[in-house]
DNA sequence: ATAGATGCAAAGGGTTTGCACTTGA
DNA sequence: TCAAGTGCAAACCCTTTGCATCTAT
């Protein structure tokens, strides 16, 4: 990440414009709004890139291909709508996960994953 | 699944023989032990085909490729070793996820992963 | 000027599919 | 017998990589 490129400033922008986890060709939509001859390889690279430097982190639910946010929000779990595919960030987490582990398990971290109809669906 | 195969007959055995969740070259590799010549085309098919009879449940983490364990257990979640990369299961459930739930969710279904050592790997 | 960045196309890795051959009933 | 099932190889999809070209510094 040494240079300032159209395509960089284009790919971070998109991540600040849309508040939810983003998969690599929602980037590349997104992206050509912004640069027109934007390319799959430049997001996969930048996409790399920007998680090395911690600007991004990788949110990998169950089955689905990894999307990607933006690093320093609180810890937080996701709600997966299965109306419309969409991902939610939900500001709460269950704890007490240590008791749930078997003797002699050493417990570092946990993943909390809701599945449903986000409110839109719901109505529907 | 109108026939009964020596392969399909070898892939279930695998399921039976081993206790913990399978990825499709883990079934080839056991498979081949019982049918010398089971191709890798034949376990996707029968894994997907027991899929569909309900015989088989998916199990899919965070970051994972599918794995596959036979259905019929209760509900439950599996712990990640970081050390050795196999895949438990836990008996429990946090329970009370209904409260993360964001207003006019519905929330039909959760998955919850553990990380951490398991005990032979906390242990060395 | 020049090394880093880009875009295209080819290569990889895992899963599915087409097709001729095999085999269970 | 003969359609379901199998194995091989090709096709696919998503991601990464090689390379010639472009561009930020």
């Amino acid at each position: 990440m040494e240079r300032k490129t159209r395509q960089r400033d284009a790919i971070r922008q998109v991540f600040e414009e849309i508040p939810r986890p983003l998969g690599p060709q929602e980037v590349l939509d997104a992206g050509r709004e912004h640069v027109a001859g934007l390319g799959i390889a430049t997001v996969y690279r930048t996409i790399n890139a920007l998680l090395d430097t911690g600007w991004l982190v990788p949110v990998e639910l169950p089955g689905e291909p990894p999307r990607y946010e933006r690093a320093g929000a609180a810890h937080h779990h996701h709600f997966h709508c299965r109306g419309c595919a969409r991902v939610y960030e939900i500001p709460g987490c269950p704890g007490d996960l240590q008791e749930l582990t078997p003797a002699g398990f050493a417990l570092e971290g946990h993943e909390v994953v809701l599945y449903g109809r986000c409110a839109r669906c719901a109505a529907a």
